[in-house]
DNA sequence: TCTGGGGTCCTAGGACCC
DNA sequence: TCTGGGGTCCTAGGACCC
């Protein structure tokens, strides 16, 4: 993190205090919460992929992401449910709410996790963890939700205590008993520690935050690099100069699709470049956030992954002038790798986004080809197209126009719904 | 038996400019 | 002409988070 690494070289002790808040197994619980003949039960929201387990399941061993038949092999009881996605958008923005009602400073990380900073509001509410109660309270009381809360002087350390709470619990980190709180944890609990990191910590011998905080800096950096060494340096030694962001603004929109297993011909790619650039392309529109730099990916049979990217020197919003740019580049990627003959996910995304788009005059424009040029006929045409599009679809909905008959149906594919609860507002 | 989908950040090499 | 240094942008790949 840029900021980390600058502003790194004093501590922030200002006496903040952020609550980090974290709802439940939250999909899960919103089910058993709409279903009472749910509740006590395993159960998973999802079919083909498992999109979160209650605790009850996570006990068996059922994790989000996992495949269906998987879980159902740990947990042969397991009960899967559909999912109400729009119910989750709104339980999860009511508990937000509740945030809101104390205090102005709320940054929220995804749909049912958020941070917030309650210093300038105790003299209204009483102390941090009296306030975490009462948030705790209201939620279940007017939600019906479980959420646990994690109160300490950092992020970093709020976050972990909110894990460490859960389920449905709260853990206060008083001042001053930080690090003897900390040191004991695994590494694994620290933001930036997966898999990898994991691995690498553990062949010299770290496990633990107390470990990791007693390592040579040097040997850090020089086994996971220099930013992660220097980030997790600091944290292990709860040094978080991170403030709370209130504001952030996306930097880039995406969409994929796992095919299962498909050959790589353009009958299969062009379609589905299509369907996504049609996904990506209406949500850059619908916030007026063109985008230079386009992103494929193509993921073969054996799951290694490739990817391929072009910045332009206009940004783009168009549908078919994304999909046409996409196109090429998955061209230029199968064209590198003749020897693999099946792909099993393509994926599009758009960075270096505007932050706010040139007058409507600027029409989109590719480099590619003279075809493209602005004012053209066909540009013009295109751009005519994607507007008629979006008004139709805003008032009829998204299924009611597209462009070609794509449906993705990929045996492993993800409801719409599902897809629109993870996209970060542009 | 091979993990879905939407994101952010970091690294490292090369191009290019001053 | 050769050598060296710094900064910025681009590309490809990796790791991680929810």
């Amino acid at each position: 993190m840029a900021m980390g690494a600058r502003d790194g070289r004093h501590e922030q002790r200002c006496g903040r205090h952020h609550p980090a808040a974290d709802l439940d197994a939250f999909y899960a619980s919103v089910e058993q919460l709409l279903d009472p003949s749910l509740r006590g039960k395993p159960i998973a929201v999802g079919g083909g992929v498992v999109l979160a387990a209650s605790y009850e399941a996570k006990v068996f061993g059922v994790r989000g992401g996992m495949p269906g038949r998987k879980a159902r092999e740990l947990c042969p009881q397991l009960i899967f449910v559909g999912g109400h996605f729009s119910e989750y958008q709104r339980l999860g923005d009511a508990a937000i709410k509740v945030l809101d009602d104390f205090t102005p400073v709320v940054e929220r990380i995804s749909i049912d996790e958020a941070f917030a900073d309650v210093a300038g509001c105790t003299h209204l509410f009483g102390p941090p963890q009296e306030i975490a109660r009462r948030i705790r309270e209201r939620v279940k009381a007017e939600l019906g939700l479980p959420i646990s809360i994690g109160v300490a002087r950092t992020k970093h350390l709020a976050k972990i205590a909110s894990q460490v709470a859960k389920p449905d619990g709260l853990v206060v980190v008083e001042p001053g008993t930080e690090l003897s709180f900390l040191h004991d944890l695994p590494v694994t609990l620290m933001w930036g520690v997966g898999p990898a990191t994991k691995a690498r910590l553990a062949e010299i011998g770290v496990e633990t935050i107390g470990q990791l905080a007693r390592t040579h800096s040097g040997a850090l950096e020089r086994l996971i690099g220099h930013a992660a060494g220097q980030k997790l340096a600091a944290l292990a030694w709860n040094r978080d100069p991170r403030k709370l962001e209130t504001h952030r603004r996306a930097i880039s929109a995406g969409a994929q699709s796992a095919l299962g297993r498909k050959p790589a011909v353009p009958r299969v790619f062009v379609p589905t470049l299509l369907h996504l650039a049609d996904r990506v392309a209406s949500r850059l529109r619908a916030k007026d956030r063109p985008g230079r730099t386009v992103t494929v990916r193509v993921r073969f049979a054996d799951l290694r992954a490739v990817t391929r990217s072009v910045t332009l020197e206009q940004p783009i919003q168009a549908t078919v002038m994304l999909a046409e740019i996409a196109e090429e580049l998955v061209r230029g990627v199968l064209a590198a790798h003749p020897g693999e003959r099946d792909i099993s996910l393509l994926a599009i995304s758009v960075s270096h986004l505007e932050e706010h788009a040139e007058l409507q005059l600027e029409l989109p424009l590719g480099l590619m080809d003279e075809k493209r040029k602005p004012g053209s006929r066909k540009g013009l045409a295109r751009f005519g197209a994607d507007r008629a599009i979006d008004k139709i679809r805003q008032r009829f909905g998204r299924q009611a126009v597209g462009y070609g008959t794509v449906a993705l149906e990929g045996p492993r594919s993800v409801p719409d719904g599902f897809r629109e609860l993870a996209e970060k507002e542009l």
